[in-house]
DNA sequence: ATGGGTCCT
DNA sequence: AGGACCC
């Protein structure tokens, strides 16, 4: 409903303005920079203000190989590879959170052992690790005060739908099982999903794709069906599919590329539950930065009203440019964006703009140099209004080229936006990379050799590691993919610095009897199970949580099995979301079928030796000390936990170099 | 709806 | 410059 609808109902109304994002993207940050610090590969890519995807198969990886098969349920995760005392205690005899997916292979039971199942046994072993790291993650983030929902799959499409499935505040990990049955629950967890819900696939695509359903489905059979709610089991059901049929069925798309989706082969391999797509590493940088206001129901029509709107906009851009690209002494530039976009939606003719982003339409040019400049005395004002003046004006009138009426009337704009963007940036950390001038030392690369050498025993690397060395130790750590997606959820953080109370309340109905019900419990089709305990505060019950989370590990006799993890972690900051539209069988699946072959060809399955190669305690007494390399730069003997500081070091210093 | 963002032609 | 996608 809109405002003006809403207000025509309810007169009384009060509207509080939303426009400003300000407290929510503190909290994203905060967040995202908390999630970032637990992760080793530096892969962490945000969606929006309350998404990301964390790829922890590095840290997945060095856990599988700690873990005691004899032990399970005295298990250590742990968290930093320089220090084996950070990290948490676990019950590694069941998954943490839900789990989506047949339950079967017991490889887990007394005196197996959680991995000897073969590569079956190790894949979901990581899964098992992964849900166990998200809920520690999740943990985390209730301590901040927000609540968050999480997908662990293996990658990052799956890893973000199957985090829907126990949305407002619990985790579920996919539990797809090897090549054949593995698949299996893949496709039935895909197929379930309208056409529209599959990431990638937006509306244009999602209704070029329900036309042809429809084309194809029997004239007689039944009653038309909803376009919307077409599931890709439907569209897969077509015999005439095929990637060619939907590339032609896209082609009147603008370019039939979506978000990475190339063409039908692609929307194909999406509709399977495929995305190759890796998880980008954290950015500090946004690529743009844009303000944007509308001025529906009442469009601006003077060149006045417009020239004083651009002021306003410009004026917070330029703040956000100083909060967003400023370092935090707000001493220099980290990046400064070369181009200044202005976009417009002028009023369409007769009939409304249609849909979203109907009719706008941007123009760009050079942001010049004086809004680098450090406003004097009185602020801002003088560039921005300079900005204004001689840069956006003239801009506007170039996008708005038409007759200025006799009347009263020259413009009806609905719409300003100021964006800017095509960022230089200036990263010193990346100094020695590719980032600024030629001749610079190659620091990065110097570290990475010394600690090749130093750090790894070769009698320790990868069996595939023939005559190269281990590029990085990223890449060393790098081979599997796994994949987390969390999702917080909170109340408006606008609204109460105190927020967590807020915050917990509303999350509040889905907590620790759950993770019971997970497998074992929700016979009765039932995901969301009540939950026991009252919680009065959100510090006690995220301990209570935890526990009930640990006794239902217990009891969920879960087996190990199988796959390649990618847990996708999702956060999630406002909690009106969709959930997922739980009918039972489609969320649970209890039919005991035959375990199938697991024969994924796994390229590092390791002896459990191999592992020292990576725990930077190549003294091999266990207790990291004594471990370090001498700095290829200043011959300093360097421990491993200084290491990337030192390495920051001369890479500052060195970019400070290029400067004189 | 709104006020943002991303990447790909 | 614009279109598709995402939140």
């Amino acid at each position: 409903m809109s405002i003006a609808s809403a207000l025509a109902i309810c007169p009384d109304l009060v509207i509080v303005d939303g426009e400003d994002l300000t407290p929510f993207r503190d909290v994203s940050k905060r967040l995202y920079a908390l999630l970032r610090s637990y992760s080793w590969n530096d892969r962490v890519e945000r969606l929006g203000l309350d998404e990301v995807w964390m790829d922890v198969s590095d840290i997945i990886e060095y856990n599988v190989e700690l873990l005691n098969r004899h032990d399970l349920e005295h298990s250590w995760f742990c968290l930093d590879n320089k220090d084996p005392e950070k990290g948490f205690a676990f019950d590694a005899r069941g998954f943490a959170g839900q789990v989506y997916g047949r339950e079967k292979v017991g490889l887990e039971g007394p005196g197996t052992g959680g991995y000897e199942g073969g590569q079956a046994g190790l894949l979901r072993t990581k899964l098992l690790l992964a849900s166990h790291l998200a809920l520690h993650l999740r943990l985390k983030i209730e301590e901040e005060g927000y609540t968050t929902a999480c997908g662990i799959s293996t990658n990052k499409l799956l890893a973000k739908l199957v985090g829907n499935v126990n949305k407002p505040r619990n985790q579920t990990t996919l539990l797809s099982l090897g090549p054949d049955d593995g698949e299996e629950t893949v496709q039935r967890f895909m197929g379930s999903h309208q056409l529209r819900k599959i990431p990638g696939i937006g509306g244009k695509t999602a209704a070029a794709l329900s036309d042809y359903f429809i084309s194809q489905s029997k004239p007689g059979s039944s009653s038309p069906p909803n376009p919307k709610e077409i599931t890709v089991d439907d569209l897969l059901s077509c015999p005439g599919l095929s990637p060619s049929k939907l590339d032609s069925l896209l082609s009147s798309l603008s370019s039939s590329s979506s978000t990475g989706t190339g063409t039908g082969k692609h929307i194909l391999s999406l509709l399977q539950g495929h995305d190759p797509s890796p998880v980008k590493p954290a950015r500090s940088i946004p690529t743009q930065i844009s303000i944007e206001d509308t001025y529906f129901s009442c469009p601006l029509v003077t060149i006045e009203q417009i020239r004083r709107e651009l002021v306003k906009i410009t004026g917070s851009l330029l703040k956000r440019m100083k909060t967003d690209l400023m370092d935090d002494d707000k001493k220099r530039w980290l990046a400064r964006p070369k181009t200044l976009r202005l976009t417009t939606r002028p009023r369409t003719d007769p009939k409304e703009g249609r849909g979203y982003g109907y009719g706008r339409v941007s123009k760009s040019q050079g942001l010049p140099g004086y809004v680098f400049n450090n406003g004097n005395a009185h602020g801002d004002d003088e560039i921005v209004q300079r900005l204004v003046a001689e840069t956006l004006l003239p801009m506007f009138r170039e996008l708005n080229p038409l007759n200025p009426r006799k009347g009263g009337k020259e413009y009806s704009i609905g719409l300003l936006n100021v964006c800017v963007t095509n960022m230089d940036s200036i990263d010193p950390t990346t100094a020695g990379g590719g980032g600024s001038g030629g001749g610079g030392r190659d620091i990065k690369n110097m570290f990475m050799r010394a600690r090749e050498f130093t750090v790894y025993d070769p009698e320790h690397e990868h069996a595939d590691n023939t005559g190269t060395q281990p590029e990085t130790e990223a890449e060393l750590l790098e081979h599997s993919d796994v994949d987390v997606d969390v999702d917080v959820h909170a109340g408006d953080p606008s609204h109460d610095p105190d927020l967590n109370l807020d915050m917990s309340d509303t999350s509040y109905e889905s907590s620790n009897g759950k993770a019971r019900g997970s497998l074992k419990n929700n016979d009765n089709g039932d995901p969301s199970t009540t939950n026991h305990q009252q919680q009065q505060h959100p510090v006690s019950t995220i301990h209570e949580q935890a526990q009930a989370q640990a006794q239902a590990d217990r009891d969920t006799n879960h087996h190990l099995g199988t796959n390649m993890s990618t847990n996708h972690y999702y956060f999630h900051i406002e909690d009106d979301d969709e959930v997922w539209d739980d009918s039972p069988d489609n969320v649970w699946n209890h039919n005991e079928e035959e375990p199938t072959e697991e024969d994924i060809d796994y390229d590092d399955l390791r002896d459990a030796e191999g592992m020292s190669c990576v725990n930077g305690d190549s003294d091999g007494d266990g207790d990291g000390d004594g471990d370090g390399i001498k700095c290829p730069l200043c011959n300093h003997f360097i421990p491993l936990f200084a290491l990337s500081a030192h390495e920051r070091f001369h890479s500052m210093e060195e970019f400070e170099g290029e400067l004189d």
